[in-house]
DNA sequence: ATGATTGATCAATAAATCTTGATGAGTTAT
DNA sequence: ATAACTCATCAAGATTTATTGATCAATCAT
């Protein structure tokens, strides 16, 4: 998970969630999709300023979206969520070292 | 988790790990602390682009150091690991919503 | 004591990110 | 057809982050 090309792809995800507007965004849509108009008065700030943040999350996979006459729709996908439990684990796995004190 | 004052702190957690250099360091850091030394050797990098990550990881209380004569061992922190998993948790508490479908 | 080594910190520059306001495309109402 | 509304995108400027090289303090070896 923190090796090789999926490593870009962890920083991508870290860096959506590195955000207290984005961690706003993603409380406000915990509770089922919202338009992004929705989330302008939720939020209090300007549409440009949020679609800006909502297509970093759209990007790094935490959010996707579903358009309906002129509004767009915003919900958190389970899936990406899933990868910070990944993140979490691979973190978490201690490798048998060969060498088990270090040398400096 | 997402809210109130631990959102800084969870996008500070977010932020340390949304870079590829740093993911890498705690990638070596999981076989065991490592001195800078090593990390420069193993990294191919210069001392002080990886005094510099190791700062943001240590802000973000990801690892911690531990000095010993002229050496500094930067280990990894679980207790800050185990936040991922609070977060991972956090995103996917889905709230009984009083209104079931939006209104835009 | 002198010199070499480890590693933090600082200053300067470069690069990435965020904010704001403007514009335009698509949709709905009149 | 015109006007109002939702939202993406763009450009410009501001703010943050990251990189590089230099310096300094502390430790260790001779």
């Amino acid at each position: 998970m923190l090796s090789g090309k999926n490593r870009a792809k962890t920083a991508e995800l870290c860096h959506a969630l590195a955000d207290e507007t984005r961690l706003d965004i993603l409380d406000r849509l915990k509770e089922g999709e919202r338009c992004v108009y929705e989330l302008t008065e939720a939020l209090q700030t300007g549409q440009s300023r949020l679609s800006f943040h909502l297509k970093v999350l759209k990007d790094a996979g935490l959010i996707h979206d579903r358009s309906e006459g002129r509004w767009i729709y915003y919900a958190i996908n389970a899936d990406a969520v899933e990868e910070l439990g990944d993140l979490k684990a691979s973190l978490k796995t201690v490798r048998r070292t060969v060498r088990p004190s270090p040398h400096c």
